[in-house]
DNA sequence: TCTGGGGTCCTAGGACCC
DNA sequence: TCTGGGGTCCTAGGACCC
């Protein structure tokens, strides 16, 4: 398809804005929950995340008095430490905070049928058919915040607009407690004024990019022709410049269909020294048996296998296998993760600083194929 | 800046087939 | 033999998100 004929094809059947879109997310989640646990905590600039005792690990989440620092989530704990000395640090309590995600949830579902859950802290509801037009969407976010405080005492964002990627814009760009209204003839005025590392999607690299061209905001990348757009950018660039100048990018028809799992894995920093290849080998296989339980309840087999491995110079390697059939077998994943390694038998034990496993091209399986899977390992 | 863990998606090259 | 083009699958690496 010529790039003529792309643009002719997405203007005709884009630029229609049937949806009102709602997304939630909590305020500084983890954070939010330690401080409802212990009043105490409130005001100062506390982290979720790392270690406090060796002060390894990255930051998980931080209150916005830690991000006043220029702390943000991802960040060493000693950098983090660094910007603030006085930083407060807590481990998290991971149990606690899906328990109370969960309620969250439960209290979104009653807003409307159709909803995405996007993670712990974060979710998207249709409001298209729950509501007459964005003044009673907008009324009915004030009620859902409402009833999320009463109920869990956690603030949250709450950004409504014709598309999921606005909405989050949206919600992103007024935090905390915020509560921000995208209309269809709004999009362009929004966000020209915003950066454009606001979008999903355009990170650290992508910015660089942009900005090499005299793209910092996102009203800059719309001024632009889209032939030039797409010539500078690319695809993906295209596809930027089409939700900046306001068309919605999205296939209304798939919104909300639930996503198969792509993969299932693990991988562990080791923050000891490890002498021997016996040491590390019941690591792995401690992670095997965790990712073959996972895979069994969800009643899926597997058929790539990829082993990951990190040195202490950072240096990284991924090593896959398919296998020709698919297959559920723990014994399969040890054989082929023993061979993946087999290329790194020179290295030494000690200079080893992360293992992963993965596997994916998962397929959910049935009972008969369940039988034959069964049949084919155990004459295998 | 001494850098977690669970994911998804994209790109690019090579093998292989017709 | 000096050499096309389309399609698909596989692998490795990297950007990005929460």
């Amino acid at each position: 398809m010529t790039l003529a004929n792309q643009i002719v094809y997405f203007s005709e059947r884009e630029q229609t804005f049937d949806s009102i879109i709602l997304y939630m997310d909590l305020d500084a989640f983890f954070a939010s929950v330690e401080i409802r646990e212990n009043p105490e905590l409130e005001g100062l600039p506390l982290v979720v995340g790392g270690n406090p005792k060796t002060k390894q690990g990255v930051v998980s989440t931080c209150s916005y008095e830690a991000r006043k620092f220029g702390i943000h989530s991802g960040m060493p704990i000693n950098q983090a430490l660094k910007l603030c000395p006085h930083l407060t640090m807590v481990r998290g309590s991971f149990k606690l905070y899906g328990e109370v995600s969960k309620s969250i949830m439960k209290i979104l579902e009653y807003y409307s049928p159709t909803m995405k859950v996007a993670g712990n802290d974060e979710a998207y509801l249709d409001l298209t058919d729950v509501v007459a037009d964005y003044e009673e969407a907008k009324r009915l976010a004030t009620e859902l915040k409402d009833d999320v405080y009463a109920s869990e005492e956690i603030t949250c964002s709450i950004g409504i607009a014709p598309n999921r990627i606005l909405a989050k814009i949206a919600s992103d760009s007024d935090k905390p407690d915020g509560l921000v209204v995208v209309k269809p003839l709004e999009i362009s005025e929004f966000l020209a004024p915003l950066n454009i590392t606001i979008i999903p999607g355009v990170g650290r690299k992508s910015f660089e990019v942009f900005s090499k061209e005299n793209v910092e905001l996102c009203g800059d990348l719309a001024k632009l022709p889209h032939q030039l757009a797409y010539q500078k950018f690319g695809k993906y660039g295209l596809k930027t410049w089409k939700l900046v100048n306001g068309y919605n990018t999205e296939n209304t028809g798939e919104k909300f269909v639930r996503h198969e799992r792509k993969s299932i894995s693990e991988e562990r920093t080791f923050f000891e020294k490890y002498n021997s290849w016996e040491e590390i080998w019941i690591r792995i296989d401690s992670s095997i048996d965790a990712i073959v339980t996972r895979l069994t309840v969800k009643k899926m087999s597997f058929r790539t296998i990829t082993l990951k491995i990190r040195f202490k110079n950072f240096e990284t390697y991924t090593r896959a296998h398919s296998l020709t059939s698919y297959n559920t077998s723990p014994k399969h994943v040890r054989v082929v993760v023993m061979k993946l390694l087999e290329e790194f038998e020179g290295k030494k034990p000690e200079d080893i600083r992360l293992i992963g496993v993965k596997i994916s091209n998962l397929m959910k399986i049935d009972d008969n194929q369940k039988t034959l899977t069964q049949f084919f390992n155990n004459i295998g």
